[in-house]
DNA sequence: TATTGTTATACTCTATAACTATA
DNA sequence: TATAGTTATAGAGTATAACAATA
């Protein structure tokens, strides 16, 4: 079990399926994926949020956000609410990305999984989620 | 899923398990630590196998041994079988380094795992290595 | 000629600090 | 005064290339 966290968690594992699952797409690559697919998840937001949803420093976040806007991926927009403000959006070519990522993701995992018996998937994903909980929390509680 | 996957590899969340488990014994930081671990599990070898077997760059491994030498975990010794070898061993310091980290790695599962039913552990553990092998397999396979 | 170990070099990523504009 | 966004700078990590020694 712990070689099995070790291994996944090396940088070279999580390099590889970054960048296998990013190979198709145009204008995202291991570093900017988790930024992309952060906004998909939580939705419009300023870089600052974001960054804190992801893990990822502000400055970060930021230039990376840079990077998938000059790729035409997302777009930034004043926050009506708030003129210091700056929300990221997904663009059209965007939202088509994301698609292709998350696609490209579901089916390595339904290839994976097709041997399951069913139901183990969600127990699975449940307790791995509960796993990376513990391992954020354990961190963050040690700067207390 | 697919979050849980994302959030584990996160490069935030795996440095902060490295720096955590590595934290309390010197010498070893988040970087080192695989090629400690690493060589604990494969024994003795030669620093470019080492690097195979935890995938890394062959001059990555050899620097970050010299570092793990430089502070008394593991020592360099002539492979008598091929004067162009050299093998790295653990120091008595380093094995009881690699003890103190499993000790660690393996307290904190045990409590994340103490509300678990009875053997659900082992077909987790299972279908966690099955499925960071596939990730790395099928990058693997991309370069052919 | 190929391989091992190592070092040198350049490149990328990350983090700290500083700046501007606005609350 | 504090916060959002951004940029500049420095530090750490990584990878490519090149070297000497040996198979």
């Amino acid at each position: 079990m712990a070689a099995a966290i070790g291994a996944l968690t090396l940088r070279a594992t999580r390099a590889g399926l970054y960048s296998r699952l990013t190979s198709g797409v145009q204008g995202v690559d291991a570093t900017t994926y988790p930024v992309l697919s952060g906004l998909a998840r939580v939705g419009p937001v300023t870089a600052t949020k974001l960054a804190e949803a992801i893990g990822m420093d502000r400055t970060v976040a930021t230039r990376y956000a840079t990077r998938l806007q000059e790729a035409g991926l997302i777009d930034r927009r004043p926050d009506p609410a708030d003129a210091r403000a700056t929300e990221l959006v997904l663009t059209a070519e965007g939202e088509r990305a994301v698609t292709a990522l998350r696609g490209a993701m579901e089916s390595f995992l339904a290839e994976e999984m097709a041997t399951w018996p069913p139901g183990e998937a969600a127990a699975f994903a449940m307790r791995l989620e509960h796993l990376t909980e513990s391992l954020v929390q354990g961190e963050a509680g040690r700067s207390c």
